[in-house]
DNA sequence: GGCTTAAGTAACTAGATAGTTATTTAAGGT
DNA sequence: ACCTTAAATAACTATCTAGTTACTTAAGCC
């Protein structure tokens, strides 16, 4: 079957104009950028490869993106993007301390999840040292309340008695974020060690609630309550 | 400066016979290999490099090794073993379980910040879905008694009273190293994010005693005595 | 010393790949 | 209708790169 139904030339092979949608290619080669370079990393990725994909010529690639750092840039951007928009609709310090705290798992679980790419592309950065991240404004600039709305949940849980005192948010933030990340990004190795599929349904819930356990009894100020999932 | 000095060349520039020697060939070609599979990825590797930093010429590396493929696995299967080796080393069930369970958190902890190329070469080796692993028979065969290990420390911490029941090792396992290793991988981005240096000597001391005290208090029966470090 | 084997070398090649040049043509303002 | 701008295309190129060919020479055995 054909990869993709070119938007420019959709329809029959009729010599109809070619539309044009600037947007559109953008989007379209951004997608295509998106999905290959997840799949085979920054050297891996080929740029003909993400234009044929993209159903656009690879000369329009060059023409919005510069070359193919700048595209690998872009793709991290909506990353990056995509995790403080989706960060910022987070609200941690509505209701109880331990349903924020249980709200910040399953964020956490859920977007990993939902953007499988975001793994992989984030180790391609981290392969290049997070080259591209540090000019990035985007993620400076939710870095702070992001933080800040950490500590309230953790001050507000240990005025409630539910949390134990001294504990970092960066800490428990890079926790959940690691239980979840390791797992899923090196849950082809970890599978076949422990010779079972790690990425079933099955397992990935027990995983979930495994985090929401150790997060749990980490923090809890004494005899945490069971949660029900 | 000259990356290295090539053995098989040493010394002056007078007319010396060649010496031979086929081991040391091949032990620096997958020394150089490790080094710039680690530094690059499989893509992003340069056989070219490896050969120059391994000072041999490039078609020794093609006479013992085949392609860049089975070289990228000879590398891989050489982490495998050095896992395997010192895992095996590990005796869990000596002394007190708690003792047990410290010692498991530190031998991984050491492991990954003793070996740092493990992290990227095990990541290139997950980007292609643990390809290399499948087929490789050393990590199979420990397994099983490592897997055992770790189900006999449970049972000895609940005989104890020191851990609850119901506790599976492959999740305890996963936790310890997910912590550990996401850390290390996603330093650089992490670093960037909370705007300080998680690669620092104080910061990797007091990540590796919180890796302890999550760990403790995730199997802990009630409440867990501190543990000094 | 001569002979066989394998370690080592230099120069080469076929194909791939990031990035360009030169050109065509749709869209939109006036 | 005309003209400018920019979207789109096809064909090209300089360079890089994994893998090879053809050759030289050290080591070990008799």
């Amino acid at each position: 079957m054909p990869t993709s139904i070119d938007a420019a030339h959709a329809g029959s092979s009729a010599k109809q104009p070619v539309r044009r949608d600037p947007d559109a290619s953008q989007r379209r080669i951004l997608a295509a950028a998106t999905e290959v370079f997840a799949a085979q990393g920054l050297d891996g990725a080929r740029v003909d490869d993400i234009a044929d994909r993209a159903g656009i010529n690879k000369r329009m690639l060059y023409h919005y993106f510069g070359n193919k750092d700048d595209l690998f840039a872009a793709v991290l951007d909506e990353v990056y993007e995509t995790i403080c928009c989706d960060s910022a609709a987070l609200d941690l310090n509505a209701g109880p301390p331990l349903a924020g705290l249980a709200r910040l798992v399953d964020f956490v679980v859920d977007y990993y999840l939902n953007n499988p790419h975001a793994i992989t592309l984030l180790n391609a950065e981290n392969l290049h040292k997070a080259r591209h991240l540090k000019t990035s404004a985007r993620i400076r600039a939710m870095q702070r309340p992001f933080e800040d709305m950490l500590e309230s949940l953790l001050i507000r849980g240990v005025a409630s008695g539910d949390f134990r005192p001294g504990i970092s948010g960066a800490h428990l933030y890079i926790s959940a974020v690691g239980l979840t990340y390791y797992y899923l990004s090196n849950g082809h190795s970890l599978s076949v060690f422990f010779d079972r599929d790690l990425y079933d349904r099955e397992e990935l819930r027990a995983w979930r609630f495994h985090i929401h356990e150790m997060v749990q009894r980490f923090v809890a100020a004494r005899n945490p309550r069971k949660r029900e999932h």
